[in-house]
DNA sequence: TATTGTTATACTCTATAACTATA
DNA sequence: TATAGTTATAGAGTATAACAATA
């Protein structure tokens, strides 16, 4: 059954719809600046916080594990990642980073300005409401 | 130069992120649901608001005019919209929803969970901040 | 000449299905 | 037999460049 939803809900929904295409905007933007698509600077991202097997990407990115090959491929050709062998068990492959992978991300989150202009709009305090906010609406 | 943001502010960053993959999440499972893609889903949102010049519809989706012809395609194919010409100047080819293309989009924008259950979390109040909030981030 | 929309081309991301090598 | 990763294939979105019709 299908409900409507109250006026202040739909502006809510708009404005998330609204954050929702400025952060793919300066993402990608980002992303491109690295000579990298958003896919690959997502999974970059991932591989710098530790090596994953190609199934675990799979998993995080919601996608089916063939995918993940051309994405690692191409971070690969880059000298971005590589393919390690997990010593437990010698059907999985360990996706890592390397330095300069590591390097590009670290470079990658600084680089996002979303992180800085648009928030520095608000105090500290504002900032701290809508960090609960956000994390209430995500349950 | 790059400067390090604060932990508060990462944080709000990675609950946006968070927040980002979900609404993909839930708006190409509601996309999927009436057999359309995201970029279709979005596409028709906007012309159930009144017929755009294909030049419109790609400054608004961000991406060069030649993809909207293959996206209006697709619509078109499913009896979604369809194109009209423009009296005033015949270069121009205007997109409009059909009706069913607008009784669809109806039907998905209020399919859309994410703005009923998420934010029924939040009070009355609690959804005015957020979006006074939003609105300030996006400037 | 400039603009609108399209076509042609190539790359990436995506899902599905079949294959291999391990377990 | 089940699982991890890959390959093959096809559809969709994207950018670039070249084109026809119109301004």
């Amino acid at each position: 059954m299908t409900r409507r939803t109250d006026p202040l809900t739909a502006e809510v929904v708009d404005l998330i719809g609204a954050v929702v295409a400025r952060y793919h905007q300066e993402y990608d933007a980002a992303a491109a600046g690295h000579r990298m698509t958003g896919a690959q600077a997502r999974v970059l991202a991932m591989l710098s916080a530790g090596p994953l097997p190609m199934r675990g990407i799979a998993e995080r990115l919601r996608c089916e594990p063939s995918n993940v090959t051309g994405i690692v491929d191409r971070l690969e050709a880059q000298g971005l990642a590589e393919r390690r062998p997990d010593p437990a068990d010698r059907r999985v492959k360990l996706a890592a980073a390397t330095e300069r992978g590591r390097a590009v991300a670290a470079d990658l989150r600084d680089s996002l300005e979303f992180a800085r202009e648009p928030l520095a709009a608000l105090s500290a305090g504002e900032r701290a409401t809508l960090r609960d906010l956000l994390a209430r609406v995500l349950g």
